[in-house]
RNA sequence: GGAAAGGUAGCUCAGCCGGUUAGAGCACGGCACUCAUAAUGCCGGGGUCGAGGGUUCGAGUCCCUCCCUUUCCA
């Protein structure tokens, strides 16, 4: 039976580029996803970016710019991570958006008339220079338990303890430095403590499906805390200034951010109906029909940080808003990603880039397999280990499934032609295929992408014992046994593209070439495939390459040697024009006192400078300082841009020998891909001058 | 401070309602094989299941205490 779902992910905050957990995330709500949609449901797929908030006004302010353009910046860059990953959103919008402000204004009307919106002044910190009140995080000051100095307004990282900001000793606004003064407003809250929020609240959480049960356990404790920790309204207005959307019939207040956040999947999901994007996605239904149906799925992944509004707020603001606004059917709730068992930070380095991740040319498939290996149904933190990431992709995807069609499309093509005949026991093997396929597609549905993978491996490690165990390799010495090595591959291919279809929610991309390539379909695979063992087989061509543990080390790289590629991710922050990369420095010497600090030898060993010769130099199109050139390294050529236009004439170059560094992670840059950097002299006296090696190097030698 | 989740082989993890010698993958050692863009198969070593109590005929699995890690407290 058919059904529909509305899927969403988290609302990403839009102050800066997205970082793995945010991949994580939308990899395993994609998975899903495409999973669910091989199984013949219509899924709407909508994401959005988190426009609203105090700190994206700031951030905006530092920059001089305004909230919109910061937000326009983030947004613009979101298509590269999405694609890169295969992240198949159908639609990504703004919380910043008319949609939003209208389903916003229109959800606070209902409960408003619902009786569960009060006002009450609150008594806050008040920058008195800036004219605005100040959140916790905005303020900082002494410890009043420990004394220590410069402690946020909420918690100290010296003890830990906890208070509010009016305990601070001393307390400044981080903003200004200026002391902050009390300062009273009114502020509107939402009633959750209302007996029937919490009534209704119970019976959706005791709903089985709704959430896991670890976080039923969660939400009910907040729910029925007593004393101290009763349940409390929610403050959900903020004062003037700030970036959000007007609160009706209320001068100067704003909705708190966190109001219109989730309303912005609905905003997103309206939005992506009025462009005419869900009629085309095959929904004949309106935006209103749709949201209301009782057979629509709305499902949310989040992560386990934010389950207090998902699982409260979220779906008592939809209950009492009443239709078409439905209270969401599944919250699906994930643990972070931690990095060889350390909490990412960027600070300390530890954090993964997921640019850089594809900058250096990983297949985003590598990751998608790692996390759906490593993924399970509980509120549980995912360790990347970078060993662990090798092994796993290396000897799962390479070792055991794709070598599967390599060893045996082989024989079918030489002996065969191609063509793929079966002996008596396939039967058998087919009904083996449904069983494994049952059992996968149970865990993929509860999203215990870890045991369909396990399941699969399984299946794969038969058919791989299965091919050994009759050894086609001696059968194809013997032209009589012509029809036993054919029946040993064939088996071996049929089992290839069960596991193909299988695997296919989580290796988008490899699933399709197979389809294509290998099997000649002229569609992606379907799930029912399984049972349709090939009958045919193109000559094999490699499928997927290793993962080389190098690019690992690449990936790990001290933040600051990939200065470009962060600045990249949030060009906000860079608002001068940064030379590029893989183009020679043509910009000014730095002057003597400039030097950076000694490093350790160490430190240069990771620079690998290389001997190359100029195989070719031409002029590029548009530009006006670069050249492009082609360098020869002896076993490879390597495309760079370099900026020395101004002082070399391209013909005069070639043939030249010069010096590269050679693990420059690759730029993309507006003519090309530069994938490297060629080394050049130049000061006030001119330049650039480009090196060149002693006569006796050739093209490839190491420099130390 | 309050609370939650987790602590199982070197690493990453499975182990449902308590039940035969505690499992997988990777790593490691040995053997076999050679069809495979260096891949597979077989065999093996390796764990007092965080610590200590308790319930039970029987506990990694239930209860209590403690230790450690991570997280949440709007």
């Amino acid at each position: 039976m058919s059904e529909t779902f509305f899927v969403t992910t988290a609302l990403p905050y839009a102050n800066g580029p997205f970082h793995i957990g945010h991949i994580m995330e939308y990899i395993q709500a994609d998975i899903w996803v495409r999973f669910e949609r091989m199984q013949g449901h219509r899924v709407h797929f909508v994401g959005a970016d988190d426009a609203h908030g105090a700190p994206i006004m700031l951030k905006a302010e530092a920059q001089g710019v305004s909230p919109q353009e910061l937000v326009a910046r983030i947004a613009a860059g979101r298509p590269r991570y999405l694609e890169g990953f295969h992240i198949g959103f159908d639609h990504w919008y703004s919380t910043d958006s008319p949609e939003n402000v209208a389903l916003s204004q229109d959800i606070y009307r209902r409960l408003k008339a619902a009786g569960l919106i009060y006002a009450r002044p609150v008594e806050q910190f008040y920058d008195p220079l800036k004219g605005m009140f100040l959140a916790d995080r905005y303020i900082k000051g002494e410890c009043p338990k420990c004394h220590s100095k410069d402690q946020y307004g909420d918690a100290c990282e010296v003890c830990s303890s906890v208070y509010s900001p009016t305990e601070l000793i001393e307390p400044y606004s981080t903003l200004t430095g200026a002391k902050p003064v009390l300062k009273s407003s009114d502020h509107f809250f939402f009633r959750l403590s209302d007996p029937r929020c919490v009534a209704f609240l119970h019976e959706w959480l005791e709903h089985p499906g709704h959430v896991q049960p670890q976080v039923a356990n969660k939400a009910r404790e907040w729910l029925s805390g007593e004393g101290e920790r009763a349940l409390s309204d929610w403050d959900i207005s903020r004062d003037a200034p700030y970036f959000g959307i007007a609160i009706p019939d209320a001068p100067g207040k704003y909705f708190y951010v966190w109001l219109d956040a989730p309303i912005g999947y609905l905003a997103s999901l309206k939005n992506y109906f009025e462009s005419g994007k869900a009629r085309a996605n095959g929904e004949p239904r309106g935006f209103e029909e749709f949201l209301r149906a009782a057979d629509t799925r709305q499902v949310h992944f989040i992560g386990k940080d934010i389950i207090y509004f998902h699982t409260l707020f979220w779906p008592a603001m939809l209950k009492f808003a009443g239709a078409p606004y439905k209270v969401p059917d599944n919250v699906h709730v994930h643990g972070f990603i931690t990095v060889s068992g350390e909490k990412m930070s960027k600070s300390r380095g530890t954090g993964i880039s997921p640019l850089r991740y594809l900058e250096i040319g990983m297949n985003p498939q590598w990751l998608r397999y790692y996390i759906a290996a490593k993924l399970n149904a509980n509120v549980v933190d995912l360790d990347f280990n970078p060993d662990d990431f090798v092994a796993r992709v290396n000897s799962d995807l390479i070792g055991k499934y794709v070598n599967i069609a390599s060893r045996a499309a082989n024989f079918i093509t030489r002996y065969f032609d191609g063509a793929i005949e079966y002996g008596p026991q396939l039967e058998a093997l087919t009904e083996e295929a449904r069983s494994v396929a049952g059992q996968v597609r149970e865990s993929y549905e509860s999203r215990e992408f870890g045991l369909a993978m396990r399941l699969t491996m399984n299946f794969a490690d038969r058919i791989n014992q299965e091919f050994d165990a009759r050894q086609p390799w001696v059968a194809a010495k013997d032209p009589g046994r012509r029809a036993q090595l054919q029946d040993t591959c064939a088996r071996a291919l049929y089992g290839f593209k069960v596991l193909s279809v299988l695997l296919a929610p989580v290796l988008p991309e490899l699933s399709e070439r197979v389809a294509r390539e290998l099997f000649g379909l002229d569609r992606p695979l379907r799930w029912d495939d399984l049972l349709e063992p090939p009958r045919r087989v193109n000559p094999y061509q490699h499928l997927m390459t290793r993962v080389d543990p190098r690019q690992l080390d690449a990936l790990f790289e001290p933040a600051d040697t990939q200065s470009d590629t962060a600045k990249t991710a949030e060009p906000a922050k860079a608002p001068k024009a940064s030379p590029a990369p893989g183009a020679a420095e043509a910009a000014p010497a730095p002057r003597p006192e400039a030097v950076p600090a000694t490093i350790g030898i160490d430190d240069f060993k990771k620079i690998d400078l290389r001997v190359a010769r100029i195989a070719a130099a031409e002029h590029v199109a548009g530009a006006d300082k670069l050249l492009k050139l082609t360098l020869d390294l002896g076993h490879e050529t390597r495309t760079v841009f370099a900026g020395i236009k101004a002082a070399y004439d391209p013909q005069a170059l070639v043939g030249r020998l010069t010096v590269m560094v050679a693990n420059l992670a690759p730029r993309k840059m507006k003519f090309g891909l530069s994938e490297g950097m060629v080394l050049a002299a130049s000061g006030e006296a001119g330049g650039p001058y480009l090196l060149c090696p002693d006569s006796g190097a050739t093209p490839g030698m190491r420099i130390s």
